[in-house]
DNA sequence: GCCGTTTTCGGCCCGACTGTTTTCAGTCG
């Protein structure tokens, strides 16, 4: 049973936690986690790949010895490695790790001292105070373990970006009004634009002293302190959520928004080019031996190795630096490049304002043209249209154009792809209109080469347009369905269709990777709100940040195009 | 376990904070 990349990642993660606790040597360890990542992150599944003949220790980071061992895992869903760890350590004693300030040196004296193999048992060791009496533990330790294994014993605790938007925006505007704060910024995943965050990461710079730590861990929605030194604290807010704060001196504000911004492992590709250059760089500057390389801007510090300015979005260390050193960094598309909006709804379905509010909200925000997209008629719960109700919808929309010089409704729909792939309304009706959206709203679970036929097919459809929310999953809640996009971009580059990026902030899809596999493949992604009132236009940015996460230029996104432009197109399409 | 425009062996990012082992290892970001 061939394992997908996901279950690879996860093999080769539980393999770099064991060696962890085994004690093995850091930097194989790290190489595990590398690998496990790199693999995470592949546009094309690895037994395809293998199957195509491709050498797998051609990717960085692999070498033989792993590449072996991503075949085997890829294959058997096992390795030998991992087997014998498992029989060495209790299954699921890796879960420790993931209680905050147990490592694998306390993992392992803990399993050997107390035989504790979960979360549960620990916890009740703690409760039982059998926790402080082992040497390298004491009290204050075991009330820590006793906390965190009860909020670990609770759900995760990512939250959606727009979520912690609000909370570091509040958060940072009381530490921009204290005392000595010259910037106080956002870092960390909030800053990258991931789809969902663990806690918050804040900067500020400071000129001379500040009392901005001690009446930050002093806030009055702080719930507990967990670390509260001179320059950086860590503490819970009651909603749960946690938030670091850094503070350093003007001086340095470049240089610790880098590291501060992260990722990890961009921070570290960024520190081992500066060490082959006889550089150091930590969270205060660039330095040459003790002296420090003059710049305080972020622009400075990847100027003194030798590299352009990377925009946040991009450090993931997935090719970014490289770019960075050959100068030819995406140019990152931006709210201001989008001319239209082609997924949206009115009453006439499930939404909740009219034709003409639409518009004239969309026309509000700077767009030319808007595609009304309603849901099709089985599906009842949106109370979609059939095609005589969708035939006056059309007769409306040529009204309401002939009176609304400047701003152009373009006549779609969001048709239903049933679950053998055909449509959901009859080609009488779709070749009347500008473009056809289609999506999948059920059996959301068919087997892989199922729901791959399914997608394929409906792109057989003469009319077909628009992908919409291809991978139908809900962050958190649903998990993508199983397809291989490849094919599906391939198909829509021979047919001339294109890929939505969904933008409500709870389904942000396409992936940001899976963007980065529709520009390499020449298909145009089209960026839309989905909106289902007038307010939802407010989704459009959630989707420019994970286009931008997806290495998107105006040029890769379909509704950056004018209506003159994109006129031709769509025709294109419907013919 | 990977990697090489000094290297095929000896490196592998760097610093703050904490609790506890009274000088620092472990953890974290």
């Amino acid at each position: 049973m061939p394992a997908h990349n996901a279950d690879i990642a996860a093999a080769l993660n539980d393999i770099a936690d064991l060696l962890d606790i085994e004690g093995a040597n850091p930097f194989r360890i790290r190489a595990y986690r590398n690998a496990a990542r790199t693999v995470g992150e592949l546009g094309q599944p690895v037994p395809v790949m293998l199957a195509q003949g491709a050498d797998l220790d051609d990717l960085p980071g692999i070498g033989p010895d792993l590449a072996a061992k991503i075949r085997e895992i890829a294959e058997t869903g096992s390795c030998a490695l991992l087997g014998r760890l498992r029989q060495e350590l209790p299954p699921g004693i890796a879960e420790l790790l993931k209680v905050p300030g147990l490592g694998p040196k306390r993992v392992r004296v803990l399993h050997h001292e107390l035989g504790v193999q979960t979360i549960e048992q620990l916890h009740h060791a703690a409760r039982e105070g059998r926790v402080q009496a082992i040497h390298g533990f004491g009290p204050t330790s075991q009330q820590a373990i006793l906390d965190a294994t009860a909020a670990q014993l609770q759900e995760e605790r990512r939250i959606p970006l727009w979520r912690a938007d609000q909370t570091a925006g509040a958060l940072l505007a009381d530490l921009a009004a204290l005392p000595g704060v010259e910037r106080a910024v956002a870092a960390g995943s909030l800053r990258r634009r991931r789809e969902t965050v663990g806690d918050l990461d804040l900067l500020v710079s400071l000129s001379g002293s500040s009392p901005v730590i001690d009446r930050f861990v002093g806030g009055e929605d702080v719930s507990r302190v967990l670390a509260h030194g001179s320059t950086r604290a860590s503490v819970v807010l009651k909603s749960g959520l946690q938030v670091d704060l850094r503070a350093v001196p003007a001086e340095s504000f470049g240089a610790a928004w880098v590291y501060f911004t992260g990722s990890k492992a961009h921070n570290i590709a960024l520190r081992r080019l500066a060490q082959e250059r006889g550089l150091k760089i930590n969270e205060y500057g660039v330095f040459r031996g003790r002296d420090r390389l003059p710049g305080a801007t972020e622009e400075a510090l990847y100027q003194a190795i030798g590299l352009r300015y990377i925009e946040p979005e991009l450090r993931e260390d997935r090719g970014e630096i490289e770019a960075a050193r050959q100068g030819r960094l995406p140019v990152l598309v931006v709210l201001g490049d989008l001319r239209g909006d082609l997924h949206v709804h009115t009453s006439e379905s499930d939404g909740q304002d009219s034709l003409e509010a639409m518009a004239v909200a969309a026309r509000a925000r700077g767009l030319q043209y808007l595609a009304v997209t309603e849901h099709s008629r089985s599906l009842g719960v949106a109370h979609g249209v059939d095609p005589a109700r969708l035939a006056r919808q059309i007769d409306r929309i040529d009204r309401f154009n002939e009176q609304s010089p400047g701003f152009t409704v373009l006549k779609g729909v969001e048709v239903d792809i049933l679950e053998d792939g055909t449509l959901d309304l009859p080609d009488t009706i779709l070749q009347r209109l500008d473009l056809v959206v289609g999506a999948v709203h059920h059996r959301f679970d068919l087997p892989r080469a199922q729901q791959t036929a399914r997608l394929l097919r409906a792109m057989d459809s003469r009319y077909f347009t628009l992908l919409a929310h291809p991978g139908g999953r809900l962050i958190g809640e649903r998990p993508a369905c199983d397809f291989d996009l490849l094919r599906v971009l391939r198909k829509a580059r021979e047919r001339g269709c294109f890929l939505e990026l969904n933008a409500q902030p709870a389904r942000l899809d396409l992936t940001d990777t899976a963007c980065q596999m529709a520009k390499a493949e020449g298909v145009l992604v089209c960026i839309n709100s989905d909106a289902h009132s007038t307010l939802e236009f407010n989704h459009l940015p959630s989707g420019i940040d994970q286009a931008r996460r997806g290495w998107l230029e105006k040029a890769d996104v379909l509704n950056t195009l004018t209506l003159e432009d994109l006129r031709p197109v769509l025709a294109g399409t419907m013919q």
